[in-house]
Formats: structure tokens, sequence, C-alpha cells
DNA sequence: CGATTAATTGCAATTGTGTTGCATTGCTTT
DNA sequence: AAAGCAATGCAACACAATTGCAATTAATCG
């Protein structure tokens, strides 16, 4: 087998799995919906809707907005208030449900800008007065990232 | 002595008060501020800029966006980030420094998109990886209120 | 297959919040 | 009173988020 077959097939097999990912979670796998969620896997961080505009400049940023909306919607990614002015959004883990239970805390980082996911870190339950009845919680830590630390 | 004057007395010791609150922390008070204090002493909840600029419909909003970063940066007051696209702002407590160990959670209604200080909940520590280093740190509950609760 | 319908994408425009620059007002100090 | 400085007002801008509708593409049906 050729070489460029087996790239052809590689990337045939990557596209599937991507595919897989968007079925699951019954969206259907458009072009834009597979070239958006190749990003986001391919991510370190969370990103948000200008970046996607930067990295697909033909792409209406309209049209990444609403792939975004879909994506949380169907529970595929989830959003991030990280106190900068623009939401960010990153893939859920396997099986995640985005209730309480299954958040998780993120680091934004003052000097890169960039923001993360410490899925590793559940957000403690906390005794707020009874009266409150809360439905979920957003916990984010600001300071200095692991990559921008001297 | 006449109801009329002992209402002013009354008036003009509150007024006093907010005074000494803006001295205290080394903000002059001009009527401008006086009037905004007063607003925030008097709310029950986190008030926005956009909040501010209805109640007082003759003030320009730049003046009390002026106004709010200059209680912030004293801190008289602190800013919530509440998930709502706009921030908001609440009167610190007695001798706050806006230190880590200062904060507190804050609760969002979903309902009413009022905001709430959970003065008396202070933000657990957690262990998150040694390599972020966090300088400090937001919480935020989302749910209904104890106002909206059926 | 072609025709019809539904879903997706693109384009233009609008909203809402936050922000800056500069002119004007008003207080303070000499 | 004049000068200097801080506070306020007005106009304009930056930018993220959002809506409406037209154009395109994909799915369905005869
Ligand atoms: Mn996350
Ligand atoms: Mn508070
Ligand atoms: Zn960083
Ligand atoms: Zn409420």
């Amino acid at each position: 087998m050729e070489i460029v077959e087996v790239v052809a097939v590689k990337l045939a097999f990557k596209m599937n799995q991507l595919e897989n990912k968007l079925n699951t979670k019954n969206i259907k796998p458009t072009s834009m919906r597979l070239l958006v969620l190749k990003q986001l896997v391919e991510s370190k961080s969370a990103v948000s809707l200008s970046e996607l505009e930067n990295t697909f400049e033909k792409v209406d940023k309209v049209t990444l907005y609403r792939t975004l909306k879909t994506f949380e919607q169907k529970k595929l990614i989830h959003s991030i208030d990280d106190g900068s002015r623009a939401v960010k959004y990153a893939l859920c883990e396997e099986n995640c449900e985005c209730e309480p239970e299954d958040q998780h805390v993120h680091f934004h980082c003052e000097n890169c800008e960039e923001t993360f996911c410490l899925t590793n870190t559940g957000i403690p339950a906390l005794n707020i007065p009874s009266s409150f009845k809360a439905k979920s919680v957003n916990m984010v830590y600001k300071g200095i990232c692991a990559n921008c630390a001297d």
C-alpha cells in the first residue's frame, strides 16, 4: 500500500471518529461541524467564538456561533465564563451530562488569557443558605498558568 | 422640635454616615458619589451599571461607570461576574481588603436575574495542579433565589 | 431521477455593555 | 479673582452576542 493511501485511510479514520462523536450526540455531521469539532478536539485550552473566527477566516461568524450553540445544547461542549468578556467553550468529557456532579473547576491565565479545564478537580459541595436552590455552579481560578510560569 | 426638623436631622445623620464611609476609603464625597453609594447601601442585591442608569435617568452613564470604577479601586465595592452579560457590584464588608480570604460565594437567580452576596459562605481552598499559580477565585451558584421560590 | 421540503449557512444589521477622548463644569488653593 | 485640578457630561467607538432573512445545501418523496 502506498504511503499516500495510508495517510488517506488514517485521515478517514480520524474523520470517522469525529463523525461518530457527532452522531452519538445526535448532531448531523456537516463538514462545517466536523471542522469546528476537529479544532475543539485538537485545542489544549478552551476556545472563544472570536478565536474560531480567526482560525477559519472564510467561515461566517454567525455559523460558528450557531455551531457552538448546537454543540452546547447537545452537550458535546460546555461553555465557560472565565471573567474575560468572551465566553469560552471546551469539549465535554465522555458521558458528561453537564449536571453539577459532572462539572469541574477552570483556570484562567491572566498572562496568556487562555482558559483550561481542570477536569480532575471537581467542584466541592457547599452549604449555602437553604432558601437558595442551586442548579449549577461556576468556579474559576485566575492566576498564572503552567506555560506562563517563569 | 418639629417633625420636619427631626426628619431633616435624621437625613443629615444618614448622609454623614455615607460621607464617613467614603472618607474612610479616601474617596472625595461628591453629591454624585453619595447618591450612588446610597443606592448601593439600600440595595439588597448586587447592581449593574445599566440598573444604576435606569435609577438615575438624568445622570450620564459614563459618570456612573467611573464612580463604580473608583469605588472598586478603593475597595468600597467588589465586582461580580455572575455569568450574565453585565458585571454587577456590591458593597464590601467592613474591613474588606478584597484579598482571597475576604472573598465569598455569590448566587445568581435564573428567574429574577438578581445576584446576591453569600457573605457567610467563604470559598473553600482547593487542590489544583501545582503548575497553576492561583491569585484569585470566583465562585457563583445559579438557580432559584429565596424570593422566586414558589 | 427531478421536484418539494427542511436544515444549514451566509450576509446585513442591531443590541447591549464597556470604554476612551475631549470639552465643560465646579471645587480648591493661592 | 485667577489658576489649577478633579469630577462630570457628551460624543463616539470597540466588541461580543444576537436576530432576520436570503441563499444554499441536504433530505424526502413521488
Ligand atoms: Mn471545562
Ligand atoms: Mn459579594
Ligand atoms: Zn498563561
Ligand atoms: Zn430570583
